[in-house]
DNA sequence: AACTATTTATAAGA
DNA sequence: TTCTTATAAATAGTT
């Protein structure tokens, strides 16, 4: 749509081809939340422009218990994950009670959420509740990878994405500084109230930066 | 676009709502693909209708080598995550070799794939495999998720949603089998040549169905 | 599943 | 960048 006709390939001109870029990109997200309203569907868009810049739309800004967890992956890796390669002692926790069978994960899942002390979580304290999970997490997590984010997970491919993604990093870091410092504050106030509310941080449809230690596991 | 100009609210009569999704559903995957070439940019969509089939476009349909492991989690997990909660015997393995410090995870995790023999591949194997990595993998892949993709995680609504992920389930693992077959033939033939072209088998912007014991975990 | 009147997106220009 | 505008494309309602 526009003036002329375009030929659906590669724009070569970089100027034009950023333009373009801004302007589709704007236009795609919009569809697919139209699409997400109209029908009720579950739409997911993750667009990263080939200056590494990310762009998401989710239908819907809300949070289930996986979410917390991996939330909890992702700040936990951000912060030592340089260390925490294969070192831990699985301490006789504080979350050890009787395994259920195999029944359903996510409601355990929410079990082990709601009797935790978010403060005390660490990387040792995840790969124990990995292990008593059995696996049967980290293989469901992968396992509901969509092809999709696979792909984005792929490496980066230059220098100008290397420093736009550590520049959004550092945003993001940040802005989960703030939260965890507001959670606490607030968890002194209240000592009980659980749920599955565990998480109210990103807002969709906004740039979205990746985890702390991607630059170096990826480079 | 159309007669008359349309109001972005649920679309109320079920009927239309359907052939809406239709119809947008296809414009949406179409402008992702046209983004992805014009721009040179990484393009994902996901789409889930309120009836459970999934749609996905992905900007290329290439296979990283760490795509290799997680379709390797999905398709043991597909056969028999029910009995695997938690049970397996770390073999002191044939992939057991000097661990060479932290350094970069992918170029490791490339390495183990090419020495590893597909067929021996099982969920202890993957563990093993995973505990050798000392869980940076599991830490790597669960701080990768984007919001987008966790939200996909979410539980399915209903009967209708449940059936028909199932039934594609059924779809996709006939497939995967067919190329397992043919990924043993062709290993009869050259017993060397390695790489990272580990995987050739999903074909982009169709429909796909999640994994095998989603079901059961989600419900 | 096709058709077509309209709306919407957007390419080029300012 | 942002706005304007001519035109291409998508699609709502209809058949």
């Amino acid at each position: 749509m526009g003036r002329k006709k375009l030929e659906i390939k590669r724009i070569e001109d970089k100027c034009n081809r950023q333009v373009t870029f801004s302007k589709r990109r704007t236009g795609l997200l919009k569809k697919a939340k139209q699409l997400s309203i109209l029908c009720d569907a579950r739409v997911g868009v993750i667009i990263r422009s080939n200056r590494g810049k990310l762009y998401e739309f989710s239908h819907a800004p809300r949070c289930s218990s996986l979410d917390a967890i991996l939330q909890k992956y992702h700040d936990v890796t951000s912060d030592d994950a340089k260390e925490a390669t294969g070192v831990y002692e699985p301490k006789n926790s504080k979350y050890s009670r009787g395994n259920q069978a195999n029944g359903d994960l996510l409601p355990r899942v929410q079990r082990y959420l709601a009797e935790l002390d978010l403060d005390q979580f660490s990387v040792a304290d995840l790969v124990q509740l990995e292990k008593e999970l059995g696996t049967a997490l980290v293989q469901t997590i992968a396992a509901k990878i969509s092809a999709n984010t696979r792909l984005m997970m792929e490496p980066i491919r230059t220098l100008q994405e290397k420093a736009n993604l550590l520049k959004e990093e550092n945003d993001v870091l940040a802005q989960q500084i703030a939260a965890m410092v507001k959670q606490n504050i607030a968890k002194k106030e209240k000592s009980e109230e659980v749920g599955s509310e565990l998480c109210n941080l990103s807002d969709t449809e906004t740039h979205h930066a990746p985890p702390g230690e991607t630059l170096m596991l990826l480079g």
